[in-house]
DNA sequence: AATATATTGTTAACGCTGTTAATATGTCAA
DNA sequence: TTGACATATTAACAGCGTTAACAATATATT
């Protein structure tokens, strides 16, 4: 209301920039350049041939901006398809889509987990899951919690899998390394560096299991709807 | 090794301090004061009655630091009890134990999260885990993968609930608020601000929907091992 | 077309952060 | 007492988010 809503015809000829989008996106590309720590406002401000101070006039402080980030990563969640007649293909669908737009962000995980943002686009992708889990069979309440549950676990998974060194093998070499000495004591005996080394870091079947553990509690949940104990769980 | 190691005899009459434990508690009950973005190594060296460099003379720097303040986190999780014939209440009550324990630190979530220690608290909580689930009658391949999936759970779930503001009524109020807004659109359809209020700030009714929904996928995996598809899950 | 007005940009600076170098202080062994 | 060594202090660096004061420019009005 207070902005730029009535004339937003062709401004500035030389730059041609601005806007909360498009700064927001900006610094996503810086992010996915130098990570979420090299974003800094003096380096968006560069990117963008202009001066730090110029930011601030479009956002309120770093916060904010990392909440509009937030929102664009959201937003790039595809919605579309998602109508095959089996109401769990199309739920696991939607959750594996979540995952791979928040992996295909440098540190994604990172900036959508970190922001309380409320907006259009994190609300739109909250009102797909819930439709998604209601025709799994779950009524509101239960699809909700339903619902926290499976972004909890997919910000939790996506967190750990990015917050590696960016080599894989750096990672499985460096940390299997460190563990081994640990792991080598006789109090141990369920863990070891095989396994570590050939399950911990096979981030795509660690998801798919866990979205199995999940979707399997959501048939059961679907199945005791209606019956009896609706208050309770 | 290149340390004080052969003579820790009693040193400093009048301080009586240091070692990197006590450096990372004085840092625990400095966070639980000020929050996560409080602790400050000048802020951390007031505390502790010493300068800021002093700090680094026990430990290389602040990711270290925060290393430690992660694994004395976890070094509180209790470990004892877990005894009763049921496999699956000492895996629920262990899950529950780890949930407290990150609850009751200020920001435990971000601390423990955010860190790759592989040092040993860490990993004897994940052993007991293992264990668990092993008993629970998973193997050792699929035990790995339930362990991460109900720590990726614990850690969103916490992590979410953490970042909240302090007085849970303002949270409601505040995000609910803004939330009306948007939810007012006919596109929301299977989401309303009174079911919000309701059941989304219920963080333990949360936790305990979603732990139930991950003992079913691990029930359902358990009945099904050792017979076929070993291979593929 | 000329002038007033709001918007967008720049420069300089503030206080705070993690961290390091150079230096002083105290404590123990010979 | 003297030397050695671990520990503590002071001072400073570069970098951060952010703000104030001011210049340039585009838009709206007369």
């Amino acid at each position: 209301m207070t902005e730029n809503d009535s004339a937003p015809k062709r401004r500035r000829r030389k730059k041609e920039k601005l806007s909360v989008r498009q700064i927001a996106e900006a610094a996503l590309s810086l992010v996915n350049r130098d990570g979420l720590d090299g974003l800094t406002m003096r380096a968006l401000a560069d990117a963008m041939d202009v001066q730090a101070p110029v930011i601030y006039r479009h956002v309120a402080d770093k916060r904010q901006l990392l909440d509009e980030m937030a929102d664009a990563i959201v937003a790039a969640v595809p919605l579309g398809g998602l109508d095959d007649e089996d109401a769990y293909v199309n739920l696991a669908e939607f959750v594996r889509r979540l995952r791979r737009t928040l992996l295909r962000y440098r540190d994604g995980a990172r900036i959508v987990g970190g922001s309380y943002s409320a907006k259009h686009s994190t609300l739109r992708g909250a009102e797909t899951l819930m439709e998604l889990l209601v025709k799994a069979g779950l009524d509101r309440d239960r699809a909700l919690w339903a619902m926290t549950t499976l972004l909890s676990f997919i910000l939790g998974e996506t967190l750990e899998q990015q917050g590696l060194p960016d080599e894989p093998g750096e990672a499985t070499a460096t940390i299997t390394a460190s563990l081994g000495e640990v792991l080598a004591s006789p109090d141990f005996s369920h863990l070891d560096t095989e396994l570590m080394a050939r399950r911990f870091f096979d981030f795509d079947g660690r998801f798919e299991f866990g979205l199995s553990l999940m979707l399997a509690g959501v048939r059961e949940q679907a199945a005791g709807t209606g019956r009896e104990r609706t208050d309770h769980a």
